[in-house]
DNA sequence: TTTCTAACA
DNA sequence: TGTTAGCA
């Protein structure tokens, strides 16, 4: 399948690609470690980045021992507002900033500053799919403000 | 045939 | 995670 000039697979594609059942991926949505796109008739089509978060999930499992709880707790603590540069009275209304039991992306309401933004399209979400550089994403994470008052 | 949701093993 | 039911 292909929409604005991107490739997309459907989910019993995608299920094949890693040798998981299609409820296992659907699991992960559930559980936010992914965002697929859907149809209007509700059907998740992945595209590339998708198929890059999946590739690491299975890693961290397969290879890590973790299960979907620990993947879901690592998302969880990124630091989103230091990501998106929130000001202090950003992050005092930002319920993202205040729980870290679930990734940004899963608690999102439409009062924070994120609420009209598609996580789907933000460096929180999206620079989360490289497994072998996870580390150092984490890394810039943390370290953004620091570079934001050198530069 | 494939995928969907929801409930359950 | 997998399976099953009932639907589109």
């Amino acid at each position: 399948m292909k929409r604005n000039d991107e490739l997309y697979y459907p989910i019993g594609i995608v299920a094949e690609m890693f040798d998981v059942s299609v409820g296992t991926i659907r699991a992960y949505e559930k559980e936010g470690l992914i965002l697929p796109r859907k149809t209007e008739g509700k059907h998740r089509y992945f595209n590339r980045n998708d198929i890059s978060r999946i590739a690491c999930i299975r890693k961290m499992i397969t290879e890590k021992g973790l299960n979907i709880a620990g993947i879901k707790m690592i998302f969880s603590i990124i630091p989103c507002w230091e990501v998106k540069q929130c000001s202090t009275e950003d992050r005092t209304h930002c319920p993202a900033y205040h729980n870290a039991d679930a990734p940004c992306w899963e608690i999102k309401n439409m009062d924070s500053v994120c609420g009209p933004l598609d996580c789907r399209e933000c460096p929180v979400y999206i620079d989360m799919h490289n497994c072998d550089d996870l580390k150092n994403t984490l890394k810039r994470f943390y370290t953004l403000k620091k570079e934001a008052k050198k530069g």
